[in-house]
Parts: structure tokens; C-alpha cells; sequence
DNA sequence: TATGAATGAGGGTTCATTCAT
DNA sequence: CATGAATGAACCCTCATTCAT
């Protein structure tokens, strides 16, 4: 029955939202299995009933929320009028910063995860049912562009990992300047990147 | 008495290395302080004459470690008759680099540590005895070149995250790339970094 | 309605048939009854609509498989044209010796179980339905014998109690021989022990 | 220094006997370890620095007890006068269960674990640090007699077998008969076991 | 009848920390 | 200084049982 499965689904999400919470304000170590099911307000044997144990939510929170994160930066861009590649990609870089930025919990929490590892199993896997291949979406817009680039997997492997770490530093820490007064300098070295790898 | 004296630091020591080598294999958290004081043979009791708790030792390891890789480039640079800032620089990163890929659980332990935070403070503070003050040397380097770079900071800052980050996943998982076949891009990508805060 | 009720004996049926499987194979204390209903097919409230508990069924099962034991044997016996009671007597107990020996997972269920406790009540009520009652044709055997014995209850008892406690160990375990090595020692035991009980 | 080991053999020792207390009073599958160290007087963590879990207890209980039950029917017989081998043997039969005929708990806490499993066990491995081996004590005994047996060990086992299974029914149910009415029987069967192994 | 999601008490186990020796 | 037995709070996880559907 339709009831039965919605409550199943207020459940498992109430336990997704609680435990996000406590990962981001306690950090997932000191976070209890009994802390997140009495701020849920379900039983204990009920967060075993969708997960297998503290760790198993904590990585289907980052796809979650990883797999958000690039899906948003994408529909932005997409209803914008911007025509140019490299603007397309400042603009998606710019976007995540962005949310990042206001949103500095979900930052800690997938954090340093924003590596490769993760961008690379995102742009091969549709995470959850998300329909957007960010690899295969990338490919397409160096296509469209008027130049041709050499290694395009290196030159974002490059940039990704640039970018989540220093925007780590920046947006938490303030270190070595806040991520307003970084972005021109950061978007100003990707631009160089792009430009070290365009095939004459 | 002097072999008092030895023999405290022998135990504290053991401490040390065991700890070292229990967090790179099981990870710091499986790790406990039974398993550590266990393998170095001493008391329980003892471990809490030197430390205060698992994360003490912890931190004071990545210091030490972290130290010491740093020093070690700095030695090696000195020992050649580079004289040219840029190639100084990329040697230092190339000797951090390659003893990281030699010791792979340095890198794990320190991994994601060896950005900005621990970098300021290891260019702030004078790190356990050691007398290298990196950031002075850097600075020092700078102005010994025949240019001017504009916010040196900022650029040091932006190429420690980048190799830091990317280093970690080439020698890790050999993903995109393993480190040595990622080297040209990544000096040739820090050569333009340098560059580009040049001041004409 | 018939079919409604056949659906019913079937999933009773495979309760119990799940049950004995899961009890011989994963012993009783590990079997669940997550584990029974799941392996059965049925849902968990079901199973509460026919037992008690895990007891109750272990319980029943005791007796199911006891009575169908003693009931083959019988009817065994009675296909022949052995006429001498200590003959039938050591055919009976030969025809459950093997039934056991090939059926080891039921030895170990109704193991030590096979003592007089559950006999003896095999001997007062009709388990289930079965309509043989041992302790009756036992009787009945003895009378048709040409001589008489001195206390019937304590001899069977003796006897009950070194087959079952012998045969267990030796066909589980084949200690201290092999059940087939020991069957000669064990009937030699039996008829004099029969013979000792002989009023002259 | 002394003191310590004496208070911790203390600790080790009042585990040992609440636990073979509740075990025998409430099973050992209701007993819990935190019925056992609150009722001991010690902490929970006490408990696991001697003992793996209930199972590992509940073994060593067994074997201890099982051991001097068989320690001290051998130092009674060796008390008497006694000189023929098949009246040492029922003495020692008679020694025992007498013991178990007093002591209930003990006789439901090892019930049928006596039989050849540990018997046999407790022939080859000389239990905890008691010197007298069972089996070779047997052996010795046999051969000081004035007759030959054939098959000793098989006579010993179905001796074994009979006396733990039946012993078990008439003391702990009284049925079919009380010990003290079976005995004449139960001994009577022995001896006749006895002489039908001897060789002419 | 039949279901199976939800419950939550309570089990086993770990381990950082203490302190008498 | 050094020890290591003892502690006990706190954890994870299980699972028999219920009850709304």
C-alpha cells in the first residue's frame, strides 16, 4: 500500500538528514547509532533495517550530496546563454564554489572526497538515478569548442584537484585569503591550464 | 643519569615507530592504544606517561614526519649547484614527490595533512629542533631571481594544494595517471603558474 | 474451503520442513526465526499464527520425527516373519540404528533426546496421529514370548539407554569404533542383557 | 608480587563459581555474563581478560569438575581394601554416581558430556594438572587381574555409555525407577558385560 | 488469514583510563 | 619511572514480538 511505503521513505529519509546533521556538526566518529535514530525519532533496529551500519549511510550521503552538487552546477549552466567553453566550465566551477560556500557543512563533510576518486566514479556511474554524465558532458563541450585540447582527462584531473583543495582552504579556514579574493587568481591559473593544453 | 635518560627516550621511541606503523596499516581509528604499547613492549601505563591520548601522538608524528620530508628537500637542493629559482623550486617538489612514492604510508598518514594548515604552520613555527624556516627560504629564493612575482603567497599556496592533492591520487591509485607519467604536466603546469604571477 | 485450508498446511509444512533443516544444519540457538520464515517462504507474523516460539516447534519437531522413527521400525518388523520376541526386538533397533546412520542430522536433532523421557511418553500418548503405541506392543511381544522376565520397564529402559547413548557416539563421531563394528558388541550386550532378566 | 597474583586468581576463581552456579541453576543460555561478573563482584571487562566468552567458561568448567569427579573415585578406591578388578570398578562406578546423587547441579551441568567424548578426553589429556590417567589406570587394572578381556576399550565404552544415560534418567526424574532401586540392576548388567568379554 | 515494517530491551564486546604496587 | 590488572561506560548490533494494514 501506497501509506506503508511512504512512511518506509519518511523514515529512511528522517534518518538521512538527522545523520548529515550530526556528521557535520559532531563529525562522523563521535556520532552514535543511538544519537541518529533518537533525533530521528525512530528505533534503533530501524536504522539497521535500511543500513548496514555507520559508515554505509555516511557514503551514500556523499554520492547523495556529491551527485547534487554536480547535477545543480549543470542545470545552471545549462539555462544560461553562455556559449563559449571555457566560460562553461569557470561558470560550473564557480557554481559548486558557490554552493560550497554557503553551504561550508556540506564542504567539511564530503570535503577532501571531492578528489578525483569521486568526480571519476560520478562520471562513469549515473549516481542514484541521476541522468547527467559529467565526463561525457565535458567531451561534448571541448567538441563544440573551436579548439582542439591535448589529454583532456589530465587537464581536468588537474583542475579538479586544484580546485577542490584550495577552495577547501579558503572557504573554511580563510587560508591564505578568503575564496572571493582567491577566485580571480584561481579562475585566472585554470584559464592558463586550459590554454598549456590547446593543440596549436 | 644519562642511560635513565636513554632508556626513556628508547621506550618513547618505540612509541613512536609503532604507532607509525600500526596507523598506516590499520588506520588510526582501528588502531587502539592496547595495540600500540602491546607491539612496543611497554605498559599500558607508560603510553600515558609521554602522551595524552591517541590523537596526541598522532598530530605529533604528522609534525615530525612532515619535518623532516621538508628539511630533507631543502638539504638535497643545497647539496647542488642549481642556481636558478624555478629550478630549485621544481626540485624541491620532485625530492618531496619521490620519496612520498617510496614510502607510500608516509603519504597515506600525512595524505590530505600536507596542505596549506600544516604547510603554515610549518613555515611559521620551527618544527620540534628543526632550523629550516621554509617560508624564509622561499621568500629568499624569490628575491635572489632576477623577476618580480606579484602575492607570492598566493602562488606557493596554489601549487602547494595542487601537487599536494593530485600527487596523492597518481601515487595512491595511479589515477588518471601514475605519478611519473603526470610529472611533465604537473612541472610544466607550475612552470606557468610561476609565470603568470611574474611582473613584467 | 479445502484449498484455503491446504494452503495452510503448506506453509505449516514448510515451517517445519525449514525448521529442521536450519536447526540440523546452524543448531538450534542460532537459527532465527528471521532465518525460518525467510528460508520458508512466509511472512514473520505467520509463524507466530502456528508456534509459540522457537521452543514449541523445536518441540514438535521432537516429536514428529521420534514417532515416524519408532512407526517405520514397526511397520518393518511387522513385513518380515521374524516370529521370536528377542529377534524382532533386535531387528527393531537395528532398522532405527540404520534409519540414523543415514540420517545424521536427524541423530543429532533428536540426539540425547532419544532417552527415556520422550520413550516413555511415545509409549503413553499417540504422538500425532500415529496409532502405534510402543510400550503396548512391547508388552505384547513379551507375552507371546515362550518365557517370562522380570521387570519389563527396567530392562527396555537399560537397553533404551546404552543404544541410544552408544549409537550416538559411535555413528557421529566413530569413536570408539564405527557404529557397524560396534553392532555385534552392542547386540551380544543386548540379548544378555535380555537373557539376564529371563525368569527360569 | 604475590599479592597481585593471589587477588587475581581470586577474581578468576569467584567467576568460576558463579558462573557454574547460575549455569546450573538457570541454563546456560539464560545465564549472562553480566549476570555472572555483577553476582562475582567483578567488572565486565574482568570477565574477558580470562575468559573468551560464556562457551569458553562453560568448557573449562566442565572439564574441571568432570576431572575431580573422576580424581576422587580413584583416590577412594585406592583407599579400600579392595582387590579384585571388577569390584574396584564398580566402586569407582558407585563413588561417582553417589557424587552426582548429591551434587544435582552437577550432574545436569556435565549431563550427557559424560560420555565418551569426554571420557576419552579426560584418558588421554591429563585435565587441568591432575596426574591420574583414567585409561591407563583401566588398562593396569585389567591386567592385574587373573582373566583375559577381549576388546577392553569397547567394554569400557558401553559400560560408560549405559551408566551416564541411565544414571542421568533415575536421578534427575526418578524414572523409571529411583537410582537406589536401579543400582542392583545397573550393576548386575555390568558384571554380566564384564564376564562376556572375558576370554575363556 | 497473512503480512512485514517497526520496535527497543538487552545481549556481547571493546578499550581509554586509572592506580596500587 | 614503570607496570598491567581492573574498571565500567558506552558502543554496536540482534532479534523475538507486535500490530496496523
Amino acid at each position: 500500500m501506497a501509506k506503508a511505503e511512504s512512511n518506509k521513505q519518511k523514515k529512511k529519509e528522517a534518518l538521512y538528514n538527522t545523520a548529515f546533521e550530526l556528521f557535520t556538526t559532531k563529525g562522523i566518529h563521535k556520532t552514535t547509532i543511538s544519537d541518529i535514530v533518537q533525533k530521528a525519532g525512530v528505533a534503533k533496529g530501524t536504522f539497521y533495517l535500511y543500513f548496514a551500519d555507520k559508515y554505509d549511510i555516511s557514503n551514500k550521503l556523499v554520492a547523495k550530496k556529491t551527485s547534487s552538487l554536480f547535477t545543480n552546477a549543470v542545470t545552471a549552466v545549462n539555462q544560461t546563454d553562455i556559449e563559449n567553453f571555457q566560460d562553461k566550465f569557470i561558470f560550473i566551477i564557480d557554481h559548486i564554489i558557490d554552493e560550497l560556500t554557503r553551504n561550508k557543512a556540506l564542504l567539511t563533510f564530503i570535503s577532501k572526497n571531492l578528489g578525483w576518486g569521486v568526480f571519476k566514479s560520478a562520471l562513469e556511474n549515473r549516481i542514484i538515478t541521476e541522468d547527467v554524465k559529467f565526463y561525457d558532458m565535458y567531451l561534448n563541450l571541448l567538441e563544440e569548442d573551436d579548439y582542439e585540447y591535448e589529454e583532456p582527462e589530465i587537464m581536468l584531473f588537474t583542475i579538479i584537484e586544484l580546485v577542490g583543495s584550495s577552495a577547501y582552504s579558503c572557504i573554511l579556514s580563510n587560508e591564505p585569503v578568503s575564496i572571493e579574493e582567491y577566485k580571480p587568481y584561481l579562475y585566472r591559473t585554470i584559464r592558463i591550464i586550459l590554454e598549456s593544453h590547446k593543440i596549436p
